[in-house]
DNA sequence: AGGTTTCTGACAATCGAATGACAAATCCTG
DNA sequence: CAGGATTTGTCATTCGATTGTCAGAAACCT
């Protein structure tokens, strides 16, 4: 089995080293030092683990990191990072990271964790079910389908409107700013205008609310953006 | 789903400590404080998840992680110690465990990690479904002799056909993305244009639908991928 | 309070990328 | 080399995404 694994990392040194030593190990390694390259390529090709280190230029890592998890659910996340604080750990996990390690590290620890990963991936790309599933109100989404299901009936929603209902579901209770909602589901290089967003607020109000006129998920927040409560 | 988690440590109050947050969290904790007691305990009951502090008194922890993995080959373990030594942790892994956790450490880093080591050994519990004749609509599919049977009469399909049938089957109501069926069907090193996946689709919509313009079984998710049901 | 400005709701119109469809080229395998 | 299997190329079509517009609601400011 030919496993590949992505390697974001800016310091051309240390990334040299471990690609090398990844490929010793039979793995064959992409590497990049630039977050936007990195999700091209990962939306090109298939990875068996992105290895990413979360002080890169051009974007912030846990970005590049949340924004894999919203498009792909499956592929494992190795999050390298120079902090060691706990909130940082954990701020890397929450986004969707399996496992995180600090710099400086040992090397042979990084390709015994790497090995770890890469295995528990292939056990089935399949994940439980439960674990992609969201209920709220009558209603229950289930984002490996995109399939949302209530009084109603049921039906598909698109991939896009996936992502920014898991990104508001991620940060339940909290406004999320346009701002933030274009760079996290459209990326950085794409600015539909803001109508764009409310077009599709307004399609889950009509999927998702029993009164849309009195929305008691989807709320505005005027001036900012939306929020999503249970 | 019940998650059920053994918790080896022998600090009495940590251990209270964790096994209150894991229960917190939905999961059943079995908590010990010694080394053999935890080995019987594994073998008579089943566990999602070990998690074992290596300093414990009447044997090591290492042993007992060694053990684990000799009797057991599938559950996770989550080694905590005292010890931030990059050789100690390397020794750790090395002897199966599937992370490892510093103390002091933060609980809620824990309690993450825990979260990730259960879902990733689910994928493992799956199986594989063996499928060998398919019945669909008015179609039967023989994938041991590549053999169709319909109202249109009784043809073969060819390998690749098969393969991506199958797959397709085998997540019945999902969607497939083009990069599962390429990394199932064709392999990770290998590119074929996804015009290839969408004639292949074309070609299932001729043999098994009555109307190939309005697929009853083979749709199409527009950004995603194709998704089969009955 | 009243008038002004800014923001969101609502929906129609438009655009463009993803897919459908089929032909042609290439690759295999015996 | 023949014949099927697989892949690529091209154009047509469809559907989701985006923009534009306007009305109404909320905030702002004397």
């Amino acid at each position: 089995m030919n496993y590949r694994i992505l390697l974001v990392e800016d310091e051309e040194h240390l990334r040299d080293t471990i690609k090398l030593n990844l490929e010793l190990e039979g793995y064959t390694v992409i590497a990049t030092g630039d977050g936007l390259d990195a999700l091209n390529t990962i939306r090109e090709g298939r990875f068996n683990l992105v290895i990413l280190d979360i002080m890169i230029p051009t974007m912030n890592g846990l970005d590049v990191c949340e924004r894999i998890r919203l498009e792909n659910r499956d592929t494992p996340i190795l999050v390298l990072s120079a902090k060691n604080s706990s909130e940082d750990r954990v701020k890397g996990l929450k986004l969707g990271a399996n496992d995180y390690l600090t710099k400086p590290f040992n090397l042979e620890e990084l390709l015994l964790r790497v090995g770890i990963l890469v295995k528990s991936g292939l056990k089935g790309t399949e994940k439980e079910k439960d674990l992609y599933r969201y209920r709220f109100g009558d209603n229950e989404v289930d984002f490996s389908t995109y399939t949302v299901t209530n009084s109603k009936g049921s039906f598909q929603i698109t991939k896009r409107e996936t992502m920014l209902l898991k990104l508001l579901i991620e940060k339940k209770d909290q406004v999320v700013s346009r701002e933030q909602i274009l760079e996290k589901v459209w990326g950085y290089d794409v600015f539909p205008s803001t109508r764009t967003i409310d077009n599709f607020i307004l399609a889950f109000r009509k999927y998702f609310e029993q009164d849309p006129k009195n929305p008691k998920h989807l709320h505005s927040v005027r001036g900012v953006g939306y929020k999503f409560t249970d």
